[in-house]
DNA sequence: TAAAAAACTTGAACTGCTTCAAGAAATTTA
DNA sequence: TAAATTTCTTGAAGCAGTTCAAGTTTTTTA
């Protein structure tokens, strides 16, 4: 469904029906299994994914050999490894569907010759990636003034709908703190 | 000195020397004396600030009293805080000079004014947003899987001319620990 | 340059959370 | 639907880093 993608674009920007024309043209859809990978760590990132339907997660593996997830992705969100994407340098990040998704994969050289046949791309990217930016700045604040209880407590009022949809382990591991922990916390034995 | 700002932006997209000019004759440089405000948790945030001289810190006070830095800007770096600026609501965030420093300061409304006469600057910002998320997303990996120690010691291996620029127990909160254990990891009892 | 303020150090007591190990429950696969 | 796999639970032991309190050193201000 390209439409979730065209209708996100449009709350930023408004698309002549030509530019709406080259999009529709250019891009398609890929379905991916639940745990497949669309980025492994060491590969460099050549692709940014728009999620149109389903959970993506981006996690790392850390020296016990434990995975945990840095960031997760739903429906109108985007999911790449920047640094990578930009610098071209081996990814830290694997990148993973979380349920059987769907998603818009726009390669690297596509996505720059789109930004010069749409050059007002360019300014939904630019609001999209600062939003993104400035939601990582309050997540950091969480982390940092919030003990282990508060962020889930915090995380499941305002995404209670989210916490059900996957695994307490990654949910635990995305707020810092361990499966085990995640387990007394949530039948109260803390 | 705009030519710093110019130069950062050159560096990534081209100008046309009627661009510089607009730039230049719409910008101003601000002074920024140490210890003072440019942002206080509460206001909104309607100014992007681009660092030419100095060293900013956005910190944020904890319940228990205490400053914790979630992000320091040095020249070149932009700084402000994303989230109060797009959506018009109350910060979280104190932005302030941890030297005597200076800036060039851009309201929302000029930097509007600016993207529609120099539509290339979105691109600008596009990147410059992409590859700052990116660091982010490095952030809090460093955050997941280092210990106190190793997280100083990368840092230090990284930024050795910062940690001498900063004040330990900024930079101790920054790394997420107390400015006592810093002391310790300093001493080597640890 | 003396006084005040800011920054750093140290050790002792404490604690929030992890780690480990093992079993139970739920979900997926064949 | 049985077997395999994944996910969740529980308690006990341990520890990385905090908190507190007090003193020392460095920097700033008047």
């Amino acid at each position: 469904m390209y439409s979730v993608l065209l209708s996100h674009i449009q709350k930023f920007i408004s698309l002549e029906p030509f530019e709406i024309e080259i999009l529709e043209s250019g891009l398609g859809i890929t379905k991916i299994k639940k745990k497949q990978h669309v980025l492994q760590e060491g590969q460099i990132c050549n692709t940014m994914y728009f999620i149109t339907k389903g959970c993506f997660r981006q996690y790392i593996i850390n020296n016990k050999g434990t995975e945990q997830t840095l960031q997760f992705g739903v429906e109108s969100w985007w999911i790449t490894d920047y640094l990578s994407f930009h610098n071209q340098t081996p990814s830290h990040f694997y990148i993973q569907a979380v349920e059987n998704s769907e998603i818009i994969a726009i390669e690297k050289l596509f996505l720059e010759s789109l930004l010069i046949q749409i050059p007002k791309l360019e300014r939904y990217f630019r609001i999209v990636s600062q939003k993104t930016f400035g939601a990582a700045q309050m997540r950091i604040k969480f982390l940092f003034t919030m003990s282990a209880e508060e962020r889930y407590r915090h995380f499941s009022n305002l995404n209670p709908e989210f916490v059900q949809r996957v695994p307490q382990y990654m949910l635990a591991s995305y707020l810092d703190f361990s499966a085990e922990f995640m387990s007394k916390i949530r039948a109260g034995k803390v």
